[in-house]
DNA sequence: CCAAAACCGGAAGAACAGCCTCCGGATCCG
DNA sequence: CGGATCCGGAGGCTGTTCTTCCGGTTTTGG
């Protein structure tokens, strides 16, 4: 295919054609560093969140914190580097969990996984919770509505989901357990489940009555929290 | 008894009998400057948190900052200052659920009581998650326990309450439903009570099989991440 | 009504913490 | 081997909150 000379000045990010094309390979060092400061930020940001100051993650890094500005010239494209997979794991999973013969176990175990996925990342959770602004985000939950959606209908369909259960309601179940989760981590990472089972029960439709609840959360008032609630404390710059 | 005369200085803090007693009355406006403080700090505090800076509150009050300093030497001054009646409240929804006739209403009664006002109240709730290892909230760790204790032997003996749940059950489910509020506050500060009812179905004791849950934390357990957990993230000073 | 005692305000300085750049020098690549 | 790339970490910068200091004001009690 066409190529070569296309330019002598530097910023050969173009092809001759004129579309933006994969930038110059970094020098083998360089792109090491790179995956050294990724595993770093993974590891130290799952534990301390996405908070962390830049220079304890080029240390972790065994690196300076030059070399990882010079690599993520902001924040925010460390993050989006490092969530990337994250955030198609979660999808996966809804997939999944959409895909499952019996519906009722589909969503448990949806439930179980993404809620424990959160719990042992805690900038995943941060991401999730606090910061629904970003366009990210904003993308996968775009994503997820239609999934989430048929998940609940699918478990609805075998019977065994009260009837008054709605989609606007998975989101925050996957919260509470999340918070168990986390408070009980630094004694126990699976201690949460224990929860996720008395949570199961009462989501059993008709052992006589159904208790009547309050009216779940419209799907236009989950909106507004994303859009709204999240602002106060997100990542600065 | 020895004493008279003890000193001329102006530290006369201690009664004839040597025994320190009330300090000197302060000044009226000085009390009312008081007064204001506290109101101020306990609206802010209630929405934006422990960590709200003095000079806002100071603001909000009417006052400069000296004054706070004056008053309250130390950010922790001023908390347990505003926060000794929240507990005895808190202690008091506590006694009168044990004293209700029915011990079931009376466990769910406390726990929608307990956590509402958790989710009220963003400082109180910062104090009693993530700052345990304080004096103050161990001492009342130490007079809610046997009340805990009390009330869920209670609800345990009505029947109704599924038999494997545990005095330790307890704070995790308030946990979880101060997370959904909390979450679900910008928009509806009552809709949480939804989810309340599903855990409470699910708190019901033998509809057909009890599904098998993972154990409960035990009390040191739990213990442990008062100590532990606690320390990370606590308030300056 | 007056003077002493008790208070007050807010400016100013100190202390921190994390961000980000700069540039001499090391490393890689062909 | 020589130029292109890349590196490190010190140092300056910024923004936030804490804490003190002192001239001036208000209260109190006789």
């Amino acid at each position: 295919m066409p190529a070569r000379h296309s330019t002598l000045h530097t910023q050969a990010n173009k092809d001759v054609i004129g579309v933006p094309v994969a930038v110059r390979r970094l020098r083998r060092d360089a792109e090491a560093n790179r995956q050294h400061i990724l595993e770093a930020a993974g590891t130290l940001m799952a534990e301390r969140g996405l908070a962390t100051p830049l220079e304890d993650i080029a240390a972790a890094a065994g690196v300076g914190v030059a070399t990882l500005y010079r690599r993520f010239p902001t924040r925010t494209t460390l993050i989006e580097a490092l969530f990337q997979d994250r955030f198609a794991a979660y999808l996966a999973d809804l997939e999944t969990a959409v895909g499952m013969p019996d519906g009722w176990e589909a969503l448990l175990w949806f439930l179980r996984k993404a809620s424990g996925r959160q719990i042992a990342d805690r900038a995943l959770n941060e991401l999730l919770d606090h910061d629904p602004g970003a366009d990210t985000i904003r993308h996968l939950i775009e994503q997820v509505k239609p999934l989430a959606m048929r998940l609940v209908e699918r478990a609805q369909a075998t019977g065994r989901l009260r009837p008054d259960f709605t989609v606007t309601d998975l989101g925050f179940l996957q919260k509470m357990l999340v918070a168990v989760g986390a408070a009980m981590l630094p004694v126990s990472d699976t201690a949460w489940e224990r929860y996720l089972t008395f949570l199961a029960d009462g989501l059993i439709a008709a052992r006589g009555e159904p208790s009547p609840a309050a009216a779940a959360l419209t799907v236009d008032q989950v909106q507004r929290l994303h859009t709204a609630a999240g602002a106060p404390e997100r990542t600065r710059r």
